[in-house]
DNA sequence: GTGTGTTTGTGACTTGGTTACAGACACCAG
DNA sequence: CTGGTGTCTGTAACCAAGTCACAAACACAC
């Protein structure tokens, strides 16, 4: 799992623009201490309850982070892209916690794995990373609270819909089983595997195994306003 | 609604544990720059949309921060008290994003408001109060995961009877009406006051107008169990 | 005691989650 | 091409939770 460097740090800052002015000295310890490590895709890379050792930069690929309930049910809390981070992570490293939550790779990864102590060190030193963690913190937060009132307000019909219209293709194509879209949703195959019947009732999808095209995408976004 | 400084910066740092070693020039430019507010109870102090003008530290008396839905439902996500900090202001300060969720002053509220500059800047220079924000980042995204979690998988009657466990008193009593408990757990008052009508039934509970008594909170915690 | 606003109770209905299967389909081995 | 196997989808019945509409009980001021 864990490659020799395939790349100097130089190279691999150039990947991260919030980055490219990182400070010579904290570049030079990124060089010396941290691991360009690849992933695999589907691997669990940290379930909740594990410590956290180290900060991830992810240089490709996306880590998709999500919560699973006693019976099962699992919820799709975001994805971490190329150039991003994880703040589940940084907030472990800095209150000292345990995961909340699993992180699982959705394709092959590649990613920086900077040592807890290192990141403790140079984010107390480099403003550039200070205000990259930051700010990456502050946009995760907000999307989270975008979570918490879809799931305790938003009405699964729309959500549905918009997130059809959102992840279907050009074509309108979206490869995906009903058991994914529930987990996406945080709901239940079957509820899911309703509501999509109700929709090709209508004539606004189509329903295949393993896929489903979108028809009728103008009347699907009609359906969120109202 | 600004009141004179009450207090020199040296007398209300000694609230903050965490910040009690904080650096004396950083203690110096706040003593100049950040003003001392009281706020009376049940002000809105700010609302989804507000931009943020400056970090609030807490010094006295609980901000609630809530969310409201479009059909005027609501949920609690947090309370700062004494000696805490907003993280939604953090990440709005930091991220230049406007407020998601509304505050409200349960109590009054005293609280030292830092102007925005002067908080990017100390953030930049003090070493504790970078400390102190992250570590409060930390412990509220953990408890926002709770949340999520709860809301998306957990069942309702558990998650009334955990909180009249948690906030009633020593005799059992919890001044709430049923539409405060339906704000508290995100759900309906008509919900609410279904389920505590069952537990009445079962004789767990004493309900009256406008507050409610825990008689058997041995049996509502092992409902919580299993 | 009467009026007024708040709080609680209740029934009918809708939406969403659970349980338990059955059927359809993809794909491999023989 | 055929049967077997595992995955994916459909469905019915039931339960849990949210919504709507309205009635009753209560607290308190006048």
């Amino acid at each position: 799992m864990t490659s020799p460097l395939p790349t100097t740090a130089q190279n691999w800052l150039s990947l991260f623009p919030a980055l490219e002015c990182l400070e010579n000295d904290t570049m030079a310890r990124l060089a010396e201490t941290s691991q360009v490590v690849d992933i695999p895709a589907g691997q669990t890379i940290f379930r909740a309850g594990d410590a956290c050792q180290s900060f991830l930069l992810v240089l490709g690929g996306v880590v998709r982070v999500q919560m699973t309930s006693e019976n099962g049910r699992e919820i799709i809390l975001y994805r971490v892209d190329a150039g991003e981070t994880c703040i589940l992570t940084t907030a472990c490293l800095l209150g000292h916690d345990p995961y909340g939550a699993q992180g699982i790779t959705e394709t092959q990864v590649r990613a920086v794995a900077i040592p807890a102590a290192v990141f403790h060190q140079l984010l107390a030193t480099s403003q550039v990373l200070r205000d990259f963690v930051f700010k990456s913190y502050a946009t995760r937060l907000a999307n989270l609270m975008v979570l918490i009132e879809e799931v305790a307000f938003g009405r699964l019909d729309i959500r549905l819909a918009r997130f059809l219209l959102d992840k279907a293709d050009a074509d309108g194509t979206l490869p995906l089983t009903h058991q994914q879209l529930a987990v996406e949703l945080g709901s239940a195959r079957e509820v899911i595997s309703r509501q999509l019947k109700e929709y090709e009732r209508r004539g606004l999808v189509r329903l295949h195994r393993g896929h489903l095209t979108v028809l009728e995408s103008a009347q699907l976004s009609r359906l969120c306003e109202a």
